[in-house]
DNA sequence: TTTTCATATATTCATATATAAATATGTTTA
DNA sequence: TAAACATATTTATATATGAATATATGAAAA
């Protein structure tokens, strides 16, 4: 059952919450809150697609406390190495990518100056950042 | 829309019907009933499954008399050459393929016995395999 | 030639199955 | 207990496939 688990595999790629869950996580190792609050997507649906994206042995996850951490598999297959080497490729100019991976970065300073990494801290960090961007829109209209 | 792209590349990529038709034309153009002989498929699934590659720029097709051709696109762009190549990569020892690779020989000598390429040949080609078959399923039994 | 017919392929339609995502609920840890 | 996360359930939508039908082409008949 060879094909089999290549259609898989595709399958599980061709969806966009888990493409963009899995590029953030080629950045480094996060937890579920702050992957929540990064994509701005509902604790669930994250949640789901990181034991997808799991299940198919693309990410490792551990406890700390009461956070999950997910990170990129240290031994990946050769096969997923392949895959996810060209999916870096493939999106390396994706505009949502880019979108996302800039929010990562103010995340990280937002957390840096609160010093704190838990549910509260990613719910103010997101209402943070949509107030800068409709300043930013109003700045536009101006 | 980048990443969108890619999500619906994989979305067609992520079925076998569509893997066996495509690594098939990597070996050489084939006209419809061709494709339904080897890979003993419905005629509307195969049909569907052509013009949804073509529509995505893997394949390209020409009339010739009533028969449909369908080949690798020559010029395909970067992104499905590079998927392409992951795809044979991934693929290069599965086992529906060897098989269906090996339909394929056998169907051409068939006609190069009988000289045609049409419905009629092909569905003579595969009742004889399929005889064969189960011929050798009856020595297997002894 | 025009009409009719047969063949090859494409498309439509119906149906069964699969999937995404929201909501509700369960589990683990401090 | 509350917080962080996981899972189950539900609902809406998408998809694969076969059967029926439509279209295109060439050949044969009129």
């Amino acid at each position: 059952m060879f094909m089999k688990e290549i259609t898989e595999i595709f399958k599980l790629l061709s969806d966009e919450s888990r493409l963009r869950i899995l590029m953030l996580l080629e950045k480094r190792e996060l937890c579920v809150c702050q992957i929540m609050g990064v994509l701005n997507m509902s604790q669930p649906l994250v949640s789901r697609n990181l034991s997808l994206l799991a299940k198919s042995g693309f990410l490792a996850g551990r406890r700390e406390g009461k956070l999950m951490f997910y990170r990129i598999k240290r031994n990946l297959t050769k096969k997923n190495l392949l895959i996810l080497s060209v999916l870096k490729e493939l999106l390396k100019d994706d505009r949502v990518l880019l979108k996302d991976f800039r929010s990562l970065k103010e995340c990280e300073e937002f957390q840096k100056k609160t010093g704190k990494c838990d549910m509260e801290t990613f719910k103010a960090f997101m209402k943070q950042k949509i107030r800068k961007r409709s300043g930013r829109k109003n700045d536009e209209v101006m």
